[in-house]
DNA sequence: TCAGGGTCTGACCGATCGGTCAGGCATGCT
DNA sequence: AGCATGCCTGACCGATCGGTCAGACCCTGA
């Protein structure tokens, strides 16, 4: 009641990244976000054509990000791929922790909404750059706990400035992700491959 | 039609397992269910008193083995408790990993549900084993990482056989983890702390 | 033959969801 | 003064949700 100035817009992104981040996508009604703002849900919809509209538009500079980082990635080989993939996805679960933690638990749901479609293609060529495009089973495990591990939690650890939260991920990406380098010979399944890891 | 045996109650159970692994939990319906088995609604209500029963039945050997962790766990010092949970753990995701698949994404949203209250607790007793009980954001981000991400993605990797699988995890734990050791020296934040690792 | 219990069902309930729509109310231009 | 436009609203829609309930259909044991 009272607006000054036509800021609802805003308002209404902002409350909604804020009650996604509690209760996540599906589990945030219209009503809620129109509740906190103190509008009526019919204002959410006059502002945004629907729910999903609102997500992307929220969404907007994280998927941009991302596929810049997709682009700098494509036809890269394995080795130089891996690490460009692993310190670029480093630095965007850093920049963007906290809009990446209301996505907490909806990746599946939100990966088949049309307006991330292609981003599920995108996930998985980050994948297998994390993997060094290694076919090796100890590689695409470690790539895609990793990543995410990363995407599930970095959104976690509020007491660490992004200095500290850089400097503890870029670490264990070093440690966990297998080097692409030669191809171990198949034939032998349960070799212990050492350590020498050190992207 | 024509149900020989009674076995509609294990064949809810079955069905709804096989739901929750696709649409997720609050992703799919009671109607869902009872459709894919081939009863109405009210049998699947019949059988079980309401669907977050018909979950926590469908968890009880899963939420029973990580009980049992998490005893053996307590009471162990750093070195100790993090090898134990480690390959404990390591141990349930490979058995349990179709069960576990089918909790994608939902782990915030069931962690909340009263039958899921001290897994809660348990989770953060279990993080803390991983980190060796150490309070160093190196460790602690390590722990939280590679345990959410073997939690989220340990069902994905159909490919692979139980110890193939076993056997990538256990090497990803070794090399991600940072021994509890001694605590590193406070004051220098940016200290290259190398690799050795091996639980 | 009949009673009773286990199994299953359709019809129904209140609540909530995302979304539509006609209209109210300011403001500013002509 | 009259009119258009932007912003906002309450009332309403059909769909779906989890859950209830009275009764129908068997099978079995007395």
């Amino acid at each position: 009641m009272a607006r000054a100035v036509p800021e609802t817009h805003a308002e209404i992104l902002a409350a909604a990244g804020r009650r996604f981040a509690v209760t996540g996508y599906k589990g945030t009604s219209l009503q809620d976000i129109a509740r906190e703002v103190g509008v009526s849900k019919a204002t959410v919809l006059y502002h945004f054509a629907n729910k999903e509209a609102l997500l992307s538009e929220l969404m907007a500079p994280e998927l941009a990000a991302v596929v810049e980082l997709d682009e700098r990635i494509a036809g890269l080989g394995g080795d130089r791929a891996q690490r460009v993939a692993a310190e670029g996805f480093v630095d965007l679960a850093v920049r963007f922790r906290r809009q990446i933690a209301l996505l907490r638990g909806e990746f599946p749901v939100l990966l088949q909404q049309p307006a991330f479609a292609h981003v599920q293609q995108i996930s998985e060529r980050l994948v297998a750059a994390f993997a060094g495009h290694s076919p090796h089973p100890a590689a695409r495990v470690a790539a895609l706990v990793v990543l995410a591990g990363i995407a599930e939690t970095c959104g976690e650890f509020d007491d660490l400035d992004d200095d500290e939260l850089r400097e503890a991920l870029l670490g264990l990406v070093r440690r966990a992700l297998v080097p692409p380098a030669d191809p171990p010979p198949p034939g032998s399944s349960s070799t212990q491959d050492g350590s020498t890891t050190t992207v």
